[in-house]
DNA sequence: GGCTCGATGAACT
DNA sequence: GTTCATCGAGCCG
């Protein structure tokens, strides 16, 4: 399909064809990460065809200060992103199986970030819905498409090769043509949307993390219904009970 | 070099 | 509610 007069309107803009909203400054992501998280309740965050708007998140401080944090010990190769510009997201790989994302918040050199834990779909359900389903054979509800940041990764279709990605500079993957990629494959940006009214934003502490608990630096839209659930830290069951080494006769 | 466990999710009882 | 899949980073020796 052609791009109609409204998309080569917005094209000059940088806001994206789908939702016409246009990207935050990078100076949005200038400022501590529980002061962002917050505020980006309600903003969309588009990667290709599928477009998310947010409604969870958590902030990660910064190195030595917040025990929760990937980048509590200092810099490695892999949170190196979360060291670098704001506005970058971060994507790392868990569990032997998960991709989570962040958005990397204050200067380069700092090293803090927000996690995106969950988010609605308003474009491209269709995509989503089928990555999210891919090998499962299930079908997955609606509110169910980004509930839980694993779940949002593979939504958006976020995985190794858009770790360190500028999402304020609205574009394609490196070496691809921006102006034929925009809102198409691998396009990525975080759009202003419609933030929630303030009473709706609320906080608590962030999930599953076995350290800075006390901290309450998740948060979400009271009553939103793609919400995840809040789990506590549960240790992990030590291995040696499933050895198969006891199985003398008596 | 080896070991532990994690910012999780899906299947199963 | 409980169990397990699966692998890489980071810590320890």
């Amino acid at each position: 399909m052609p791009p109609g007069p409204v998309a080569a309107a917005l094209a000059g803009s940088g806001a994206h064809p789908l939702t016409g909203s246009a990207p935050l400054p990078r100076g949005f992501f200038d400022r501590p990460a529980h002061e962002v998280a917050p505020d980006l309740l309600g903003r969309v965050l588009v990667h290709g065809p599928v477009a998310l708007r947010l409604t969870e998140v958590e902030a990660y401080g910064l190195p030595g200060q917040d025990p929760a944090a990937h980048t509590y010990r200092g810099m490695t190769p892999r949170n190196a992103v979360m060291f670098g510009p704001p506005g970058h997201l971060y994507v790392y790989f868990t569990y032997g199986m998960h991709f989570c994302a962040n958005l990397v918040c204050l200067p380069e050199g700092t090293g803090s970030g927000v996690l995106l834990r969950a988010g609605e779909v308003i474009a491209g359900a269709e995509v989503a819905l089928a990555r999210r389903g891919a090998g499962t054979g299930r079908a997955v509800p609606g509110r169910e498409l980004a509930r839980g940041p694993a779940r949002l990764a593979v939504a958006l279709g976020f995985a190794r090769e858009d770790n360190g990605r500028d999402a304020c500079s609205p574009g394609a993957p490196d070496g691809a043509d921006p102006a034929a990629a925009r809102g198409g494959a691998g396009w990525l940006a975080v759009l202003e949307g419609e933030p929630p009214a303030p009473g709706l934003v609320r906080s608590g502490p962030r999930t599953g993390v076995s350290a800075g608990k006390e901290t309450p630096w998740r948060f979400w839209i009271d009553g939103d219904p793609t919400v995840s659930p809040y789990r506590v830290h549960v240790p992990r069951r030590p291995r040696d009970a499933a050895a198969p080494a006891d199985r003398r006769p008596e």
